[in-house]
DNA sequence: CAAATAGTGTCTGTTAGACAATATACT
DNA sequence: AGTATATTGTCTAACAGACACTATTTG
């Protein structure tokens, strides 16, 4: 087997041809509500329907930077910005006939960026937008990409119960009050604001003070809030776990 | 870009040359011991040294079931042995170097297993072995297989926390004393045997009473255990979690 | 002032973990 | 008999979640 693999191996031409793609589920939140990077395929198969932002993986590059390389041509962001959104491999998505094509395989990624401008129309993305999460249902998908988003929102929830990766929806500073409705809008349901207060702050290096407030109120009232910015962990200990889904479980 | 995509993908051999394999992690526990499946590669490059068992995804078949099919080649097992081992995706390498023939993108899965025979070696598979993880170190692994490795063992030590998965490392009926070695194993440390005991039991799904009794105590003495096999629960609720690894999270 | 919000205090039920105790079965 | 092991009991500290309360700010 490895011997065939290493014979084969010099001839290209050999291998049953596979293209590896690289797409991202890249994740914002933008007034209160979760939205998804897509972008609209101009060209068959699935001409007219959505897709999410990717391509064919360049030669020299990693998977990851190829991701990296597909957001910032989709979002028209570079430097400091792009740097700061998060990016993780997902997973592959390699079902036969899963590209009417050819054999492709996708390895997805999944990223968590601040509120960020809309797409630029101007650069040579196809038509890129934010959609609301909850506008998926009303979209035709192409590929499997329904499923590779499905699978990108359910790690996206767990994600936020063990790592601190919520403050990669924020701006560098945050209130304690910013980072709940993150968790909010993740997660699809209301939190009670004093224990999540209490518990971030108890978790070591989740957050930091500045020693700043905020400039103003609420615009509804209330006092002005404490800014605080990501601290040094990598893992929350303990975890912010979701209320109990004994549902979900069996 | 999605255009260029469209266009390229009719003749494939404007794409860049890349080779797709799938590669398997199966772990599995002889002796007290967490062990690795390994072959040693018989043809450059890394002629010589040792190697995750994997291989070129087939044109027609997912990548799992690609994962699944080397691991039925390497092990030797098929049937109802092969379908009670464990299997999901771990992760994809692609770095470009990684293979000094061509760009190869390996899909690396994870498997857990029960103890199983040797490796027949009479099949068409290379020499194939269990090799101890603590013995690793002492190895020449070929590619980035040693990263690939780390990455499995570390995914291992985690889904033992939050699945059922560490009864896949038994035989259907085992006990709790058994299901504690796994922990031990593969965690590396040991657990108190009465909290154990009793969390297990108490997590709703984990295992379920067969009724039965071992039909001989300890082999230096103890009462009979009792026989459990594996619940209906997909995620442990509350989980069990490795005691406080302060040091790593930061 | 009325309403909203940031942040803290308190209480209760659950859980993790240390430790102890008991009963059983091996050599 | 002596020892190891399975299983259960008890206690304590930590934690999650419910609820209440105070202080602050906006309109």
């Amino acid at each position: 087997m490895n011997e065939q693999e290493f014979l084969a191996a010099y001839d290209p031409r050999d291998h049953p041809a596979v293209a590896v793609t690289v797409d991202v589920v890249a994740l914002t939140i933008r007034e209160g509500a979760l939205h998804l990077l897509l972008v609209r395929r101009g060209a068959p198969p699935f001409e007219g329907h959505s897709a999410l932002p990717g391509g064919f993986v360049h030669p020299d590059e990693d998977l990851i930077a190829g991701a990296r390389r597909e957001l910032a041509e989709e979002t028209g962001l570079g430097g400091e910005r792009l740097r700061r959104i998060h990016l993780e491999q997902l997973g592959s998505y390699g079902a036969p006939d899963r590209d009417p094509r050819m054999r492709v395989v996708s390895v997805a990624h999944l990223a968590f960026a601040p509120d960020l401008p809309d797409p630029a129309a101007g650069s040579d993305a196809e038509e890129a937008l934010w959609l609301p999460v909850s506008a998926l249902a009303s979209r035709q998908l192409a590929f499997d990409h329904a499923r590779v988003i499905e699978d990108g929102l359910e790690r996206a929830r767990s994600k936020l119960e063990y790592t601190p990766l919520a403050t990669r929806f924020l701006d560098a500073e945050f209130t304690v009050t910013e980072l709940r409705a993150v968790y909010e809008t993740v997660w699809g349901h209301p939190l009670h604001p004093g224990n999540f207060h209490r518990k971030v702050l108890s978790v070591p290096g989740f957050v930091e003070s500045t020693g700043a407030s905020t400039e103003r109120g609420g615009s509804r009232g209330g006092p002005r809030a404490k800014l605080y910015r990501a601290g040094d962990a990598r893992l929350l200990h303990p975890a912010l776990l979701r209320p109990a889904r004994e549902e979900t479980v069996r």
